[in-house]
DNA sequence: TTTATTTTCTCGACAGTCAAGAAAATAAAT
DNA sequence: ATTTATTTTCTTGACTGTCGAGAAAATAAA
């Protein structure tokens, strides 16, 4: 709110960084060119990042044309690692990442379903983390944010599971779980929203789209999760995730997982598809889990036009899209990408959605939002975690930290 | 993006114009203390805001205490004006605010029903506001923005009107018609997003709640409305409109005026419960407009117990109620103000709305948000347009003048 | 070896904020 | 009536950070 001169200098070091992480190795010059920063103030910060062990400095192939060569810049890996940790029904997956990007170790862990317990998981979800760090021989000091996704409804503000599918009623506070021995950044995020960032990251595309609008991406699976994302209209990119799959479409509807009648998950996530499918009653219990093959089935069926399977997917179709009509009329009509494992069924559920959204009052001033499908929703979370952790760390750790800082560490 | 010593200056003015907008008149010292900013700066900052007559200092009473009487400063009421207009069913109202807030000038012109063409209604307008000006014996230049308010679907952007039930299907836009005679902001804005502005603004309460979550205001009328209103973080107020009364609640419902089936507003606008309550058939017209006591009359049937009646109040509540679930899991659970001339009806409407939001998975986890009913929907909007105007001249007309632009002009 | 070209770095000017203390204006005390 | 205490406003010099201009560096072409 009130500015000073220690805000201007965080605020265009953060610029540099973040022009960095989106072009890449970069000189001095191109830092310039897209930041609009002089020549001089580059020279400054530049200098200040080098000190700092921030940034290091390579010299450059002397490429084309003549003229001194440019030098260039680029993230120092061993400046900070960050943790991702995806929690998913049948296990845990780990993964170290340095400033760079890049990965560097990853295992996952099966879950153990003869103790359900949720101290059992949380046992085995500190073991999990410690062995990240010691299978790398890496002080666990270095480790700046603990990045962790999992599916269902998080806490704003506080690292804490409110409901997820995998854990029934647990709540978990990751906080609790790992202040005594990391005092590191741990963050909850909801999967679907990292996967929406990426898909936004990639819109910003030919790395000139200064502004970008919203992008909403679906994810398809035995539960069905929403994200949206896109500038902030300052260059970065905010995003959340709304809790989808649990809009009531009709309150006599079938019943869901959460407890709810007539989520929109109920009708469309793949338990709800089946259920329809093989007419077992609506308000049966939902099955925890569904094989993909079973589902495959389903769908060869509803190909070979079948009737009750081909209705299960229309139906599943017209929630979706009755679902998505809504996100337009609340936040704007916005590309859609479907993805998760559900994304491959995608040819039987598009024509309903699509419908719905034509009809839409918004859409039809603006016009038919695309949608696209991308089947590698794994690599997509990912991407969005590590975008998003790093970015969090530019701009809230390393553009502040001051040189006194750094002299007072050495 | 960028951060240069200009934008530190135009942010600093903006912060103690705004906070001067906040506290009324007020001084030196107390500016410095909420700003945060240092007294010097507060000095330079005021010196040069009184010396381009943007500001006034007053000595003050000396009230309490022994030491150098404080001296307060306040806008100048002659440094700019705004027209603020609303665009109602049946009259347009013009409003002349001076550079304070104060009202300066109102007439109300009612619309010719005789000649219901779209010119028409243009040439009109423009008389009006030609008429604002020269009833107050004011130069036209020193009107700095024109603020339009209507029901309806506004562009984003540009001030056109895209779909409002006052003008069926005729798209307006304001830029093209006031252009040529008025070099000034013009904005549309939905009015119901300058209600829920005004409520946002109220929420800020003892002027010490820097932060405050979203609000969402609900105006019920012949047509349903919904503005949401906030905090941006940076101590601004952002605010939007989404087409809720025509968000599709049942693809098959009864028809709407906007040509949808089954929009919110065919269940629970007027004419909606109107055509429930009398059992007319679903796909007829909708009335044009109905006057209150017809609706009173409806009412007053509900309350004494009558069947049909009672259905066509408790059908709509529930619309609505599921409507404003959606809400709550799309952008977080939010206290909600009822408004417009249906909130007389609050009572027979509550009931049902109250039990959709607190089913919703969202609310299930924090808790069940605070409804408020305000019967004055037309000082929400004014004050509310009021408000945002003169926000926005504050920050970027007035805060962004140099003072070489002012030696300029003079 | 010189010249042209491109990039990086350096220096002084400039704008804006801040801390500290001077100046101003009043009430209370003597 | 004069002095003292108190509070507020204004002024001054130091500091931080950015920018423009031009110097210095490093290379290809002449």
């Amino acid at each position: 709110m009130k500015a000073g001169s220690e805000t201007l200098r965080v605020q265009n070091r953060a610029l540099v960084l973040s022009t960095m992480r989106l072009l890449g190795p970069v000189s001095h010059t191109e830092i310039s060119e897209w930041s609009g920063l002089s020549s001089s103030t580059v020279s400054a910060i530049t200098a200040e990042l080098e000190q700092q062990s921030i940034i290091l400095r390579q010299e450059q192939i002397p490429t084309a044309g003549r003229g001194r060569p440019r030098v260039s810049f680029v993230q120092n890996p061993d400046c900070a690692f960050i943790a991702t940790i995806r929690i998913i029904y049948d296990s845990v997956q780990y993964s170290l990442v340095d400033y760079t990007g890049t990965l560097k170790d990853r295992f996952e862990i099966k879950r153990d379903f003869t103790d359900q317990s949720t101290e059992s998981f949380i046992a085995h979800f500190i073991e999990g983390l410690e062995r990240l760090t010691s299978r790398s021989n890496l002080d666990p000091a270095r480790i700046m944010t603990i990045s962790i996704t999992s599916k269902g409804l998080v806490s704003r503000g506080a690292p804490v599971l409110l409901w997820s599918p995998v854990f029934d009623d647990a709540r978990i506070d990751f906080e609790e779980i790992l202040r005594p021995r990391w005092k590191v950044r741990i963050t909850l995020t909801n999967e679907t929203r990292f996967a929406a960032r990426a898909v936004a990251e990639k819109a910003r595309g030919d790395k000139s789209n200064r502004h970008f609008g919203d992008h909403a991406t679906l994810s398809l699976d035995h539960s069905i999760g929403l994200g949206i994302a896109g500038d902030d209209g300052q260059g970065r990119i905010k995003s959340f995730a709304p809790p989808f799959g649990h809009m009531i479409q009709n309150p006599d509807g079938p019943l869901c997982r959460c407890g709810s009648k007539g989520c929109i998950e109920a009708y469309s996530g793949f338990y709800g598809i089946l259920r329809t499918a093989f007419e077992v009653p609506a308000n049966s219990i939902p099955a925890k889990f569904i094989p993909i093959e079973e589902m495959e089935k389903i769908a060869q069926s509803a190909r070979q036009g079948d009737n009750m399977t081909t209705y299960a997917f229309r139906q599943a179709g017209e929630v979706i899209g009755m679902g998505l009509s809504r996100l337009h009329s609340f936040l704007g009509t916005m590309p859609i990408t479907i993805t998760g494992s559900g994304a491959r069924f995608a040819d039987l559920l598009l024509p309903s959605i699509q419908s719905h959204i034509k009809n839409n009052l918004q859409v039809r001033f603006d016009e038919m939002p695309p949608i696209e499908i991308e089947m590698d929703e794994t690599d997509l979370i990912f991407r969005g975690n590590v975008q998003a952790s790093l970015a969090d760390l530019d701009q809230n750790v390393i553009a502040t930290r001051s040189l006194r800082d750094t002299r007072n560490l050495g």
